[in-house]
DNA sequence: AAATAAATGTTTGCATACTAATGATATAGC
DNA sequence: GCTATATCATTAGTATGCAAACATTTATTT
């Protein structure tokens, strides 16, 4: 039987926690976007235009699901897209001016959402925690 | 200019890549459930029938994502829900025979998920991390 | 060079989870 | 008893994620 098994001490269980704390503060500060359209969106600042299959790569996502972050992003108008003419298949995404200016704006706001969501942290305790995702 | 900004150094953005490494592994090894449905399943097992509301509680999950797992656990019959007489608001939650020893089987492959995860990881980092994760 | 095969890019459809707002029942204070 | 408040559950709408399908390009073969 079983009852050694505790499921508040699982790693997918804390993850989980986590992760919902982090996306409650987020939310709080920054209500515009996801923090999944902001992946994409600092991404684009920091490439430029890219097709929209590499930049979900860059962010580590899905095609299909980069697809549905990018269609919401273009319905705010924060990005804009066009044909490749090279390459059929290929739709070319960059950022509006709109965009860029949400961008900047939305990464001093970040910073801000790290500093909170690590508050009860140290600097040392960041640093190790970042390492060991990373490791993961 | 925020130049030294560097999206792949943030907390969300690393626990966003764990947390999908995590999904990842667990659908390999379950996937009768997700780990959100795991989680109410292992809080059923522990605690016995409860009210839906309660239950949710007990996973740190909103009343309506509740409602929305438990449907899908209703669908495959691996939890009954009945009315409490007591208190007509109330929808109380069970575990079938199904659900039950369903949830003892996915405890055991739980346990291996757990393993895979963090396989990277030596048993100290573990530990670290889970505590980080805590203080968080 | 045409034809076929393989790879790459995008899209669609479906499942899951989360939030905000609403309605129903129960409890507490007067 | 009546009203206000709290609790429980549900509905509607949004976001993310995956599997499968489709279109175009590139590589290989004949």
């Amino acid at each position: 039987m079983p009852n050694d098994y505790r499921l508040d001490d699982q790693v997918g269980y804390k993850l989980r926690l986590a992760t919902q704390r982090h996306l409650e503060i987020f939310s709080r500060h920054l209500s515009d976007v996801t923090p999944t359209q902001f992946s994409i969106l600092v991404r684009l600042y920091e490439v430029g235009e890219t097709s929209q299959n590499q930049l979900g790569r860059l962010v580590a996502m899905d095609a299909a699901t980069t697809k549905g972050v990018i269609a919401r992003l273009l319905e705010k108008d924060l990005v804009e897209a066009r044909a490749d003419p090279n390459d059929l298949r290929r739709l070319q995404i960059s950022l509006t001016d709109a965009g860029r200016s949400l961008t900047i704006d939305a990464i001093a706001k970040a910073r801000k959402i790290t500093e909170d969501t690590v508050a009860n942290l140290t600097g040392r305790d960041v640093k190790r925690l970042l390492e060991l995702l990373d490791k993961m």
